[in-house]
DNA sequence: ATTTAATTTAACCAAATAGTCAAAATTAAA
DNA sequence: TTTAATTTTGACTATTTGGTTAAATTAAAT
C-alpha cells in the first residue's frame, strides 16, 4: 500500500515536474506531450494515464506555480513589521525566489494574458481588497508620512513588485542591450545588486516625497 | 505600375496586420495561418504566396515590431536634453506608445526568451554599449550629482524603463490584485498617473540620493 | 500459488495544421 | 483584342500532435 503510493507518487511528481518545466519553457501552446514524456523517462501514454488531458495537466502545473508565486509574494506583506522592514524583506526574498526561478514570472504573465480566466479561482482566494486595506490599514500613518495616500498604492505596490520582478521578465531583452549582464553570473550578480538599489531607491523617493 | 503595386502593397499588407494582431495575442505557437488568413479576408494559400512559410511571416512581422519598440525606447534618449528632461519625456511618450499597443512587450519579452537568437539582428544594429556610453558621457556630471556611478547605470535605466513597461506586461496579473483596475478605461487612467508618479518617484530619488 | 487490481507499454487513430499545386480569375502588356 | 503575367482560389497532401486501446508487466490480496 505504502509502496503502491510511492510508486505512484514517483512517477506523478516525474511526470509533473518534467511538465513543470517544459510548460515554463515552451508557454501552454508551445509544450509537447511527447516531450514531457521524453524528460519524464516514461511513455507518452502514462502521461494522459495520470493526467486525462493536456489541459488538465497544465491545470496543475500552473495552479500549483500560480500559489507559489503569489504567496511569495504576499506572505511577507502580511507579517508583522514596518512598511520599511516589509519593503526591503520583501526585495531581498523576492530576489532570491526569482534567481532560484527565473522562467516562472514571463510563463504566468503570459499564460494569464492568453487566457484570463486562468487566474479567476484566485481572486477568491486572494481577496486583495482586504489585503491591500490591511497594508495601507497597517502602514497608514507611517505611509502619510511619505505622502503616499489610500489611491496611491496601486502606484506604490507596482513600483515595488516591479523593481524585482521586471529585470527577470525582461531578461532576455535586457541581454541584448547590455551585453556585460549576458552570463547568468554577471546577471544574477546584477539581482543581488538590485536588493540594495531597490530598497534604496524606494525608501529614498517616499522620505524625501512631495506632500 | 503603380496600380499593380498598390494591389500587392493592399494584399501584403491586409496578411501583414492580421498577422500582427494574430501572432501578439497567440504568440508563435498559437498562432494558426488558417486565424490569420480569415482575419486578413483572404485564402490560406495566398499567405504561402506572399510568405513562404509560416516562419517567415513570423519574422517579417517580429522584426517590424521589435524595431518599433527599441526605436521608442531609444530615440528620446539620443535627443539634446538633460537627463532628467529625457527621463520625463521618456516616460511621457513611452506610456502613451504602451497604451496604444498594450500588447507588444509581453509578446517581445516572450518570444525572445523562447528564442534569444530572434533578436541577434538587432545586437549590432543598437551597438548598446555606445548608446549607454553616449548617455552616461553626455550626462556623467549631471549623474554624478545624483551618485550615480557610470556601473549604476543598468540599474537606473532598467528601473526607469521598468517602470513603464511592467505594468503593461503585467496588466492581467495586476486585474487579479487590483479589481479597481480592471477595466481599460480605469487602467489607462492608472498609466496617465503613473507618468507623473513615476518620474516625481526616480527625480526624487536621484536628487536625495546618498552619494 | 492464484487471482485481482494497478501500472506501463507499443501500436494505433483522428483531428489539426502547415504547406502544395494546378487551374481559374484577374490584371497588365502587347 | 489578344496575349502574357500576376494574383487568387479550392482541393489536396504530409506531418504533427493529442489522445486511445488492448496487451503486457508488476504489485497486492486471497
Amino acid at each position: 500500500m505504502v509502496k503502491k503510493r510511492k510508486l505512484i507518487g514517483q512517477t506523478q511528481s516525474k511526470i509533473f515536474d518534467a511538465a513543470t518545466e517544459v510548460f515554463e519553457e515552451k508557454g501552454y501552446a508551445g509544450a509537447r506531450m511527447q516531450v514531457i514524456a521524453d524528460r519524464a523517462g516514461i511513455n507518452k501514454a502514462l502521461l494522459h494515464y495520470y493526467f486525462r488531458t493536456k489541459d488538465q495537466l497544465f491545470m496543475a502545473v500552473f495552479h500549483v506555480l500560480l500559489k507559489k508565486m503569489f504567496e511569495k509574494i504576499l506572505s511577507i506583506f502580511m507579517e508583522e513589521a514596518t512598511f520599511k522592514e516589509k519593503m526591503r524583506r520583501f526585495l531581498d526574498e523576492h530576489i532570491e525566489f526569482l534567481i532560484r526561478n527565473p522562467k516562472l514570472p514571463l510563463f504566468l504573465l503570459n499564460e494569464i494574458s492568453r487566457n484570463p480566466a486562468l487566474a479567476e479561482g484566485l481572486r477568491e482566494t486572494l481577496q486583495y481588497s482586504q489585503i491591500r486595506d490591511l497594508i495601507y490599514e497597517k502602514h497608514s500613518k507611517e505611509l502619510k508620512g511619505y505622502g503616499i495616500k489610500k489611491s496611491d498604492m496601486p502606484q506604490l505596490m507596482i513600483t515595488i513588485v516591479g523593481m524585482s520582478v521586471f529585470p527577470v521578465a525582461a531578461r532576455d531583452m535586457i541581454a541584448i542591450m547590455m551585453p556585460q549582464l549576458n552570463d547568468s553570473r554577471k546577471f544574477n550578480a546584477f539581482m543581488q545588486g538590485r536588493k540594495d538599489f531597490a530598497a534604496g531607491f524606494v525608501m529614498t523617493a517616499l522620505k524625501n516625497r512631495k506632500k
